[in-house]
RNA sequence: GUGGGCUUAGUUCAGUUUGGUUAGAACGCCAGAUUGUGGCUCUGGAGGUCACCGGUUCAAGUCCGGUAGUCCACCCCA
């Protein structure tokens, strides 16, 4: 009887030509990681669910994969869920690391930069570029309050993306300015309100924005004064220093652009080209409410997608599991979206791999102690190969190779055995010469 | 969580408007023409409980309801 079976909502499976395609964005982002000295770790699928909720807001413990505790299939009824789920799978890798942290706080030489690239699950539901199981690829420094890790994470950015050939734009925000002007205009409770409707203005618009303030509890002359900050236009040195005006006398909000300028003024000074990327943009506000310092989100510029990084930093991420005063910053990649962008610009040329460069064909089991030797040595000479397993008709195996864009084919029969040869052919252009074993491994590798 | 579109062969899709005998095409797959030479061509073949459950009807792929999946928008997010 047939079946009927599929993936689970909002998950993928991904095929060879996929997987090599992912991996070589894994691989870049890695090679770059490595490169600023950051060091790999992992961490479980499932964490506890008391370390992961509570984390990520209201909305955030409603998209939590909640595990059902082994061995209660049948009893399940009548049981709070907190009886019956004790362990949820993980939702992003900002909090397993943080509690990664404080638990081997003793082992980790601070401060510590790591990085990490593994699955995480929301039961969101799924749409464009949004998946219930994706990956990230994190990077993170913890124990240091230098903002010369934010400048480093922009660099990184920077090589990353330029590498993947992908345009973006590196938007930059802190957390304290939004912080600044929520108490210039007296409504420091409104914090959250006032990000989450400024968060909105590119794409409803002034009016709508302020209605929505205004619904959220801000009184006309409040939202009066917080007007400029919704209009404000124009280069980066402009807006900031529009702002130094506007929050002056006010400490946390003169502390937050300072941050901005130190970091934008350093990356000015040293990597105009980088800092030409950077964009300061006051309605960046990203809805984690552990960040307490910058704040930063990458764009993809000429594709119409989510953003496609983005981070901060967060004072006292691990103070929840009671350890304080360690600083942390920084950013996650999601490999998901960057395979989309690259497949809608095209980005991956040739990348995508062969499964092998050398297809032998089998004539039977008589030939096999030959065709073993040569495809030993071809391995040792770097050249990966396959023998085809069944001796079945020609035309199936060249099949195999065509299918497989194998580029040559090594045919090992009765000649080639009696004259110490092997007939390489070249299957784009059709080109079958008899050569020694020697030969033909020079004209694969020139080729 | 809210709203809308879609679901027919392995894949992409016709057919649903106006219910009517045996549900089609292309590509792919298998075999042969061609047993030491692939791509092209030709011939033949296999493959569908029309997503699932129920209803209306003499009769449902076609109409109605529900469920699931998928896509899109909103919310939120990577």
């Amino acid at each position: 009887m047939k079946v009927k079976v599929s993936v689970p909502k909002g998950t993928r499976d991904f095929t060879p030509d996929v997987m090599l395609k992912r991996k070589y964005i894994f691989d870049t982002l890695e090679k770059n990681f490595r490169l600023f000295g950051y060091v790999p770790i992992e961490t479980p699928a499932l964490e506890n669910l008391s370390t992961l909720l509570g984390k990520y807001g209201e909305e955030g413990d409603k998209l939590l994969f909640k595990i059902l505790n082994s061995g209660l299939d049948n009893k399940i009824e009548n049981k709070e869920i907190k009886d019956i789920s004790n362990k949820g799978l993980r939702y992003d890798l900002t909090v397993p690391f943080a509690r990664y942290v404080v638990q081997h706080r003793n082992e980790i030489i601070f401060p510590f930069k790591r990085y990490q690239i593994q699955p995480v699950w929301r039961a969101d539901k799924p749409q464009k570029g949004r998946y219930r199981e994706f990956y990230q690829c994190d990077i993170d420094v913890i124990g240091s309050n230098s903002l010369l890790n934010e400048v480093e994470l922009i660099l990184i950015i920077n090589r990353v993306f330029s590498q993947l050939g992908i345009n973006v734009t590196i938007k930059l925000n802190n957390r304290k300015i939004l912080a600044g002007i929520a108490q210039k205009i007296n409504a420091p409770e409104k914090l959250t309100d006032i990000t989450i409707a400024i968060d909105k203005i590119e794409k409803i618009g002034l009016e709508k924005v302020k209605n929505e303030l205004a619904q959220r509890g801000l009184s006309k002359e409040q939202i009066d004064e917080l007007e400029p900050v919704l209009t404000l236009e124009g280069s980066n040195l402009e807006k900031t220093a529009f702002l130094k005006t506007y929050l002056e006398g006010i400490e946390e909000g003169e502390k937050g652009l300072e941050e901005l300028l130190f970091v934008m003024d350093t990356l000015r000074e040293t990597f105009p080209a980088v800092y030409n990327l950077i964009e300061f943009d006051t309605s960046l506000a990203r809805g984690l409410n552990y960040y307490t310092g910058a704040i930063l989100e990458v764009k993809a510029n000429d594709v119409a997608i989510g953003s496609i990084c983005g981070g901060g930093r967060y004072d006292n991420l691990t103070g929840i599991f009671g350890m304080d005063n360690v600083s942390g910053v920084g950013i996650s990649f999601g490999a998901d979206r960057i395979y989309d962008v690259m497949e809608q610009l095209n980005l991956f040329g040739n990348v995508a791999d062969v499964p092998a460069k050398v297809l032998f064909i089998n004539f039977g089991n008589e030939y096999l102690p030959h065709i073993y030797g040569y495809s030993e040595t071809l391995r040792e000479n770097g050249i990966s190969n396959i023998i085809y397993p069944d001796n079945v008709k020609l035309k199936k195996q060249f099949d195999y190779a065509n299918k497989n864009k194998i580029p040559f084919v090594i045919i090992i029969g009765e000649n080639e055995v009696n004259n110490n040869t092997v007939a390489l052919k070249n299957m784009q252009t059709g080109e079958q010469l008899e050569l020694t074993l020697l030969q033909a491994i020079e004209t694969i590798k020139n080729d």
